[in-house]
DNA sequence: ATTTGACCTG
DNA sequence: CAGGTCAAAT
């Protein structure tokens, strides 16, 4: 609420960052951008996909996706058709075209990994907003459904008579056992198996005591299966897709320290994030259109200061009273949620005295009159706090 | 040929 | 904010 004095020690720098001649256009990485020189920042988080190369990530889910899609087709085979009903009723609603149009070379991603034949990946991509959720509800959908389905079959099983389910060693052993034990064929033929399903089966409703072991153990693994599948399928999809409100927020509170963000900059601040071409190009947009209002507001400033007979431009500093911060705030900082950085006021007020000096000598004539302040500004980056580069979404520890 | 930024528009 | 365009830089 009460913000410490605002008022800026009117730094010197506003003499000593002339607007240099740089000889190239394009602005130089600051030093911070480089920091470590020859190796990206991001060599030292724990994110291994984004070091190893695209395909091999892209197969990673795609298996996940094969594994999950092959789940789904089974349910909508089973006899009970509620399952299939809800899966069509998705693709139905907006868009008209053949799911298999979608299979077609991504239509925005151009060049990216050489291979990308994506059964159901290309779609993952897409910006369908909502159309993600979907997908995860139906999924859960889905499996509260199985769950219920199988219970449901449970009791019709292998005519589940009181003595069959306690002899399980009996030679009597039903065709299925067999293929329990292949199922399971991945956690092995372990000697103490069978005795860790009991204990686990146990733990169900009456009906399913009633079963054979096997059909137990092959219901178990079944559920077991299927929850893996799905929370997988889950991760992977809350994942691809792509930047949500949380990540537009974060980005909104970077831009206080960079104005000009470099894609790696960005790579190495959203861990949590799969980049590809358009999701760069998302962010990066993103941060085009910050810059956009911000200059604007800059610009429109300080004309108004020139109109209010403001004399030097030095008389310009942004304080956290101003209407300019204000509408700044408002801007980038929705809710007062953090607490906007001296540096960034820095910043903002070398920018309004860059703009109020040049539309004082008239330099607004020139049509690329902006130009040299948007240099001068691109170098004024500041350094941002590791907590944004740690966590995912500031969700929590934006209170300060 | 690709990326990035400004600018304009809806 | 996303789209698209244009220019500049890689």
């Amino acid at each position: 609420m009460d913000r410490s004095a605002g008022l800026l020690p009117a730094p010197s720098r506003a003499g000593s960052q002339p607007a240099e001649p740089c000889v190239e256009g394009r602005r130089s990485p600051s030093p911070r951008e480089q920091g470590g020189d020859t190796s990206f920042p991001w060599n030292q988080g724990p994110n291994p996909s984004l070091t190893d190369p695209d395909w091999f990530w892209d197969e990673h889910i795609q298996a996940k996706r094969a594994r999950v899609e092959t789940i789904i087709r089974g349910m909508c085979l089973s006899p009970s058709p509620l399952v299939l009903g809800s899966a069509r009723a998705r693709d139905s609603p907006g868009c008209p075209e053949k799911a298999r149009e979608r299979k077609r070379k991504q239509d925005l991603p151009m060049q990216q990994p050489p291979l990308k034949p994506g059964p159901a990946g290309s779609q993952g991509s897409r910006k369908g907003g909502p159309r993600v959720r979907e997908q995860l509800h139906l999924l859960k959908q889905q499996l509260r459904q199985l769950q219920a389905h199988i219970l449901q079959m449970e009791p019709r099983g292998p005519a589940p008579s009181p003595r069959s389910a306690e002899q399980r060693d009996s030679c009597g052993r039903q065709p299925w056992a067999m293929d329990s034990g292949r199922l399971q064929g991945s956690s092995g033929d372990l000697p103490g198996l069978e005795e860790h399903r009991v204990a686990e089966v146990d733990r169900q409703p009456e009906e399913a005591r009633l079963l054979p072991s096997g059909t137990r153990a092959l219901l178990e693994t079944l559920r077991r299966e299927l929850r893996g599948a799905v929370s997988q399928a889950v991760d992977s999809v809350l994942q691809k897709e792509g930047l949500n409100p949380g990540h537009l927020k974060k980005a909104k509170l970077m831009f206080f320290f960079t104005r000009y963000p470099s894609s790696s900059l960005l790579k190495a601040y959203f861990p949590d994030v799969q980049f590809n071409r358009c999701i760069t190009s998302q962010m990066i947009k993103w941060f085009s259109n910050f810059r956009e209002f911000y200059y604007i507001q800059m610009e429109k400033s300080a004309r108004q200061a020139i109109a209010d007979g403001v004399t030097s431009a030095k008389m310009l500093v942004i304080l956290r009273d101003s209407e300019l911060f204000r509408a700044l705030n408002m801007h980038y900082n929705k809710g007062n949620d953090f607490e906007v950085p001296d540096c960034f006021l820095e910043v903002a007020s070398l920018t309004l005295q860059e703009f109020f000096r040049a539309v004082s000598a008239g330099k607004d004539s020139d049509p690329s009159w902006k130009k040299p302040i948007y240099k001068v500004i691109s170098k004024l980056d500041s350094d941002i706090p590791e907590i944004f580069k740690s966590s995912s979404y500031p969700q929590e520890l934006l209170q300060n």
